[in-house]
DNA sequence: TGATCGCGCCTTTTT
DNA sequence: GGCGCGATCA
């Protein structure tokens, strides 16, 4: 077993550990991930526990990914393909699709993402002439996700208050109309295979006795329904493995009760508790600063990391005067950095609080010409053309989703104005059919329809022909090639990439570049329906439903990634930036009047933290634009929680805070201080008044420039572009006289 | 019918 | 400062 060689005593004890229930708590960098495939590998190998008879369940597809890789390496790539290895979700929709008629729903299921459940609730709230104002889509679908999450259907559903009723009412009509659109939500994944799982004993009993072994990552955010499908699955041989770090608890808002480790200790009496205290990733200042963050909330073990790393450089804490001011901060560091300690431009992650602050970080590299990797703010799949096609691949697959109906019937406009499209969907509820229904039935002779006029139902011909001409054509072609044809008969390229053309006003640039993003956002999903060669559509839209941004990140790209804590979790990088750290940014505001939620603010900034292995830096601005307008930001109670001891200021010295930077605004900046001591000294390479030429802006004329060598910054005024701010020494930029 | 403009709301975090 | 929704015009 050479895999057990490179465990260290704590780690080979847990990996090994008897049959039964066992629970690993381990803080962060422990190998979490190295035991649990170690564990597979050992059930395997030295246990002699067949591959299929093991479930390892992950937090994102990304760990199954790097899992199933490892394991392959392990086991050999014929036992490894036999795991069953995903996210809960990922294992659940799997399930059903096999289980479709003891579950009580069709094989044919569509998942729901969040945007189609935010339409199917407005859609509940409106049958029911419920007010939107008065109840707040967003927070009735929280409460419906919440008791989901808890396995409490609607007719279940017990209401505490008259908001409880109205919840109620619009749970039982959301649920109504999932089930005619044939479309289960992310919440009902889980519900519907744990209620399967009660009900219907003698299929539990099939996957009890397939699964002998199951494995869980993160533990600690697991909600009810995902511990009620553990415990139906293990009910009998109790082989339950489990990782988690209390502290690293951060999806209570979705459900996750990190009290399911209380719940697993009273469940298995026999539970075997191993505790993971060696850190392997992060010097001995990071650690120390983060136990200092996150031994302020109650009830939890204080874990005692150490590493053997040493003490390292101290944690940078730097005050920017604003937002912008603190992502070119950002920027020049990493610029620093890289050149200094001949760091690559992947070794660096900027995380923040919410997707909205990476705007300002997103400029500043775009000012500086450099490349970052982006996970989350503008997903995607949640792309209004990638979603509109999946939308024509949702039809394809099952006609009866009238949500996606909605989406494309008139898409690109095809004239089927909102009069026919309300006609035909009221038409539909009258006869409880789908909207897909109605239009076959307008086809049969002698029959008007409901009441359209002629060209309309020209036009609604024309498109029920054409998606049944798509879904005729499935049977033969590939996903991509269906997606080739359906570019093809919509004109959807030349509705994204010129449908202004009547106009005639001349575009902007940033339009016309919106454009060809968008498109090319179009080919990307084609280039992955590629990958489904020999997968069906419903495989291809299970898997497109159920990827994470985090999934896709890239590690060959070698640039800075940009992403928001939470989805920094279970990653790890050489330098981590976390930026925003303000009262009511970190921690949020919404936290300030739940203690519990303030709690799980401060195992948010831990996760942070503890992502950096060799260098922190902390960054928060003295005044921040929310909502447009610029108000004066207070520093993060976090940061008072880190002893002075282990930080210091930013590069310059002295250094200058957003306050005196206030005062003095503008005069210091002209006087070009370098940015940091003891520097080469190169001449600048751009004087105030030079006419450049940049590969990408185009000419323009230098209006400031200070720092030398790499800090050298230049503002400069772009013909086309107006204003910019550039790192002189990474920009492709000549000039051209002066 | 469809495009355009303005208003109001908003921001946690994601499988 | 942006996005969706509703009112208004070609």
């Amino acid at each position: 077993m050479a895999f057990l060689d490179h465990l260290n005593p704590q780690q080979r004890g847990a990996v090994t550990a008897q049959e039964g229930p066992i629970l690993v708590l381990a803080g962060p960098g422990s190998g979490k991930t190295r035991v649990l495939t170690s564990r597979v590998a050992y059930l395997v190998l030295d246990q002699d526990v067949p591959p299929w008879r093991v479930m390892a369940v992950t937090f994102t597809n990304k760990a199954a990914r790097e899992m199933r890789e490892r394991l392959e390496e392990l086991l050999g790539p014929s036992r490894a393909r036999t795991l069953t290895l995903g996210t809960f979700h990922a294992t659940c929709a799997r399930i059903l699709r096999r289980e479709a008629e003891p579950a009580g729903i069709s094989r044919d299921y569509v998942i729901f993402d969040a945007d189609d459940q935010a339409r199917l609730v407005k859609q509940a709230m409106a049958d029911l002439n419920l007010d939107d104002k008065r109840y707040p889509p967003r927070s009735v679908l929280a409460a419906i996700s919440q008791a989901k999450s808890e396995l409490i259907p609607p007719e279940t559903y017990a209401p505490q208050s008259y908001y409880g009723e109205i919840v109620k009412r619009v749970y039982e009509r959301y649920q109504a109309l999932l089930s005619a659109n044939r479309g289960l939500d992310f919440d009902d994944l889980l519900m519907v295979t744990a209620l399967m799982f009660r009900q219907r004993r003698e299929v539990l009993a099939r996957y009890q006795e397939q699964y002998q072994h199951i494995l869980v990552d993160e533990f600690q955010d697991t909600n009810q329904a995902q511990y009620s499908l553990l415990r139906h699955l293990t009910r009998d041989h109790h082989n339950l493995f489990c990782v988690a770090d209390e502290d690293q608890s951060i999806y209570r808002w979705r459900g996750a009760d990190y009290r399911n480790i209380r719940r697993l200790r009273s469940d298995y009496a026999d539970l075997e508790t191993y505790i993971l205290e060696r850190n392997y990733r992060s010097t001995q200042t990071i650690l120390d600063a983060a136990r200092a963050v996150i031994r302020h909330n109650r009830d939890r073990v204080d874990k005692h990391l150490y590493t053997d790393r040493g003490q390292g450089p101290e944690i940078v804490v730097h005050e920017a005067y604003d937002q912008d001011d603190e992502a070119q901060f950002v920027v020049d560091t990493i610029a620093q950095f890289v050149a200094r300690e001949g760091r690559s431009a992947g070794d660096f992650a900027i995380m923040y609080r919410t997707n909205a602050q990476s705007r300002a970080l997103e400029e500043a590299f775009v000012r500086a010409s450099l490349p970052y990797k982006l996970v989350g703010a503008t997903r995607f799949y949640s792309r209004r053309e990638v979603k509109d096609l999946l939308a024509f691949l949702r039809l394809v697959h099952n006609p009866d989703d009238d949500v996606s109906m909605a989406r494309v019937v008139n898409v690109p406009a095809r004239g089927m104005g909102a009069k026919t499209i309300t006609a035909l969907e009221d038409a539909a509820r009258e006869q409880g059919i789908s909207v897909y229904r109605v239009l076959q039935s307008i086809r049969e002779p002698g029959s008007e329809g409901p009441g359209l006029w002629s060209r309309a139902r020209t036009s609604c011909l024309a498109f029920l022909d054409m998606v049944e001409g798509w879904t005729v054509a499935s049977r033969e072609l590939r996903v991509a090639e269906l997606v080739s044809r359906i570019l093809e008969e919509t004109g959807y390229e030349d509705y994204i990439r010129h449908s202004n053309d009547g106009t005639g006003g001349r575009e902007d640039l940033a339009q016309r570049e919106q454009r060809e993003e968008r498109w090319g956002n179009v080919l990307e999903l084609r280039n992955v329906a590629a990958d489904y060669q020999h997968h069906s559509l419903a495989e291809f839209l299970t898997d497109v439903a159920l990827v994470s941004d985090v999934d896709n990140l890239s590690a060959d790209v070698d640039a800075p990634t940009l992403l928001t804590l939470h989805s920094a979790k279970g990653l790890e990088f050489p330098i981590v930036f976390i930026t925003g750290l303000e009262e009511g940014l970190l921690p949020h505001s919404r936290s300030f009047d739940e203690p519990e939620e303030m709690a799980e603010e401060r195992r948010l900034t831990y996760v942070g933290l503890t992502r950096a292995k060799d260098r922190l830096v902390l960054t928060y601005a003295f005044r921040r634009s929310r909502f447009g307008s610029s108000e004066a930001a207070v520093p993060s109670r976090f940061l008072d929680d880190i002893p002075d001891e282990l930080t210091r200021g930013s590069w310059g010295e002295p250094q200058m805070s957003g306050r005196e930077r206030e005062t003095s605004w503008g005069s210091a900046e002209a006087a070009g201080a370098p940015a940091a001591g003891g520097e080469l000294t190169t001449q600048p390479r751009f004087r105030v008044g030079q006419r450049v030429l940049h590969e990408v802006f185009g000419e323009g004329m230098v209006l400031e420039s200070r720092g030398l060598g790499d800090n050298e910054i230049v503002t400069v005024n772009f013909e086309e572009l107006g204003l910019k701010r550039l790192m002189a020494g990474m920009s492709p930029m000549a000039v051209l006289e002066g």
